[in-house]
DNA sequence: ACCAGACACAACCAATAGTTGTGAAAGTAG
DNA sequence: CTACTTTCACAACTATTGGTTGTGTCTGGT
C-alpha cells in the first residue's frame, strides 16, 4: 500500500481515464494500468470498470475512493507536521535569569506569530546539552563550548556576549568606584558559589583567573542567592561576579552595588549550539536577529581563548 | 511513502530497538536500518536517536509517531471498507411486486443482521442487467438471462422459478376451473401489456406461446394494473399471465380469478447473476437460502430450454 | 582491556516498477 | 461496412529498489 498508487488510483478516479491520470502523473499509461492492478491484486477487489471509453468506479470504488483520499490527506498531515517551522522552536536558554532568556525573549517580542520554547535543561555541562541538541531533545543551546568539543553534526555560533559585573556590599573599597579594570581585582575575595567542576562556568572562571591572577572561590554548592547577597552585604572584602544582563533580577533589598568592568570587558560567551542543517525558520531568524542585534560587545572584551575556534 | 515504512517506523520506536522491530516484521536489522533511514530521508527530517543501546524518538519523532499511527490506520479502514460483506449487498429485484423480491424479502427476515439492498433497475433487458453486475453498479440481479448469453465474468445459477397462473374475469370460460393446461389456453386471448420487445419477458412469452400454440398478445405500452384488470373484469374472453408470487398484490376490487396452470406448470425461471469468484458472504448466504428453500418446483415444470444450458 | 550489543555500510541478488512496443475491444467517422 | 481513433492490457526488457549476508564502528558493561 504505496501513497504513490492511492494517488495515482484517485487521479484515474477524478480524470476517468488511464491515460489523462498517467500525463498528470507524469508516468506512462501503462505504468498506471500496472499501479491499478497491483492495488486491486492488494485489496483483492476490482474497483474500476475499464470500457473502450475511459473507466469508472464500480460500487468498491466508491467506497474506497473516500479512504483514499483520508489516506492521502492523513500522509500529508504526517509530512506537515515535521516539517521545519511546524513545530515551536525548542531553545535551552541555560537559566531564565541571565542573558540567553532575555535575548530569546527580546526576539520572541521582536517577531509576532513566533512560536518558541524557552526551555532550561538541567545539563551538567555544556558537552551533555550539546549531545542533547544532536540527539533532537532540543533545537538549540546556548553555552560556552570549546570549539574543539563541538562535537560532528553540530554547529556552533557566538552569539552574545554577557559582560560582567562586579557586584559588592556597601562597605567595600570598591563600593563607590565608577568602574574596574579586572586586572585591578586580584587580591579581593570573589566568591561565586554553585559552580560544578567540569562544568564550562568552571572552566571559563578558571581562564578568566588565570588570565587576570584572581582568586576566585566557585567552589561548594549553590547556596541561594539571599545567602550570597547577605553575605556581600555584611562583608567589606567580599564580592562576586554577575552577568550584566540580569540587573534588575538582584533585588535591591541589601543595598549592593554593581560595578562595570572594563580595560578589559570580561564577557561570558555564549555559543548557540544547533544541529548543522537544520532547517528551522525561527532558528535561521533568531541566529539572524541575535547577528544584528549585535549583543557582542564590539571591542576591547576579554573572553576565554577556547571559544570561537 | 509505504505502509511497510510507517509500520516498521512504529515497531523500532515501540520497541526501542531496531533488531527488535525487525524480529517483529520478520525481516533483518539492516532492512529495518534501511527502510527508516529511506523514511528519514524522504520527509528530510531525522526521527530517531541511535546509541549504542537502543534508539529513541527525537522531538520530531515524537512529532510523528501518531501520525505514522493514524496513516496506518487509516489505510487499515481503507482496506476494511472493500472487504467481501462489508457494504450491502446489492441485489437487483426485477420489480418489487413479483417473486424475486419477496424471495430477497424472506431471506432478509430469516437472517437477521442482514445488510442488503433490494434495487429496481431501470434496464431495458437482461444483457444491460449482466453488464450492470458485472461494472459493480449492483452485485446481483434476478433476470431470464439466455445462457449463451452470460458474458465472460458473470455467473448465472438458476435459483427461482415463478409459476404462472391465469387471471380471468367472473364471465370467463375457466373460471370456475380448479386447474388448467397450458395447452388448453390454445385459441383463448390472452394480453400481457407492457412487454418491450428485445426484452427476456418477450423471449420467454415468446418461447411459451410457440411451445403450446398459444396467441400471447404482449405488444403495446404498460397500461397500468388497473386498466388490465378492468379489461378483465369486463370480458368473458380476455385473460392474462401473472406470477403466483404475486398472489397478494392484485387487488381482489374486481373479483378476478386465479386458476393454476398444470401439466406441466409454465414457470418464469429466475436466474440469480452475479460475479464470478464474488466473495460477498451476503451473496453465498442468499444462494444458499435460495438453493435451501428449493422455491424451483421440482417436477413436471415448463421453462424456456434457453435457460440453464 | 575486552566483550557484547546495537546500528550502519558494502556487496550482492531477487523482486519490483518503470519503460517501449504491440494487441484487442469498442466507439466513431467516412 | 470499413477504417480510424481511443482505451486499456499484455509482453519483453531494463533500471531501480528492497532485501539478504557479511563486516565495521561505536559504546557501555564486565
Amino acid at each position: 500500500m504505496d501513497a504513490e498508487v492511492l494517488r495515482t488510483f484517485v487521479t484515474v478516479a477524478e480524470t476517468g481515464q488511464f491515460q489523462a491520470a498517467a500525463d498528470e502523473l507524469g508516468v506512462s499509461q501503462q505504468a498506471v494500468s500496472k499501479r491499478i492492478a497491483a492495488l486491486e491484486r492488494h485489496i483483492e477487489v476490482t474497483l474500476l470498470v475499464r470500457t473502450s471509453r475511459g473507466s469508472r468506479l464500480n460500487l468498491d470504488g466508491q467506497v474506497f475512493l473516500p479512504h483514499a483520499k483520508k489516506v492521502l490527506a492523513a500522509i500529508e498531515q504526517a509530512e506537515q507536521a515535521v516539517r521545519p517551522g511546524s513545530r515551536p522552536l525548542r531553545v535551552d536558554v541555560l537559566n531564565r535569569r541571565i542573558a540567553p532568556a532575555q535575548a530569546v525573549y527580546r526576539f520572541y517580542r521582536s517577531h509576532p506569530g513566533t512560536d518558541l520554547d524557552a526551555v532550561t535543561l538541567s545539563m551538567e555541562n555544556a558537552a551533555q546539552a550539546a549531545q542533547a541538541v544532536l540527539e533532537g531533545t532540543i533545537d538549540a543551546s546556548f553555552r560556552a563550548l570549546p570549539a574543539d568539543q563541538v562535537p560532528a553534526g553540530i554547529s556552533a555560533e557566538r552569539l552574545l556576549d554577557a559582560p560582567l559585573q562586579l557586584l559588592v556590599g556597601p562597605g567595600h573599597p570598591l563600593a563607590d568606584a565608577p568602574w574596574v579594570s579586572p586586572a585591578n581585582l586580584a587580591g579581593h575575595r570573589i566568591w561565586i558559589p554553585g559552580i560544578k567542576p567540569g562544568t564550562e562556568w568552571a572552566a571559563f572562571y578558571q581562564a578568566l583567573s588565570k588570565t587576570f591572577g584572581l582568586s576566585i572561590d566557585a567552589l561548594g554548592p549553590n547556596f541561594g542567592d539571599e545567602a550570597l547577597m547577605d553575605a556581600l552585604a555584611d562583608s567589606a572584602s567580599l564580592s562576586t561576579l554577575v552577568g550584566s544582563g540580569d540587573r534588575y533580577l538582584w533585588p535591591q533589598t541589601h543595598d549592593l552595588r554593581r560595578i562595570p568592568l572594563h580595560d578589559p570587558t570580561p564577557v561570558y560567551p555564549h555559543v548557540l549550539l544547533f544541529r548543522s542543517g537544520d532547517q528551522h525558520p525561527m532558528l535561521t531568524a533568531l541566529r539572524d536577529h541575535l547577528r544584528t542585534v549585535g549583543p557582542r560587545t564590539p571591542h576591547d572584551v576579554w573572553a576565554p581563548d577556547w571559544v570561537d575556534h
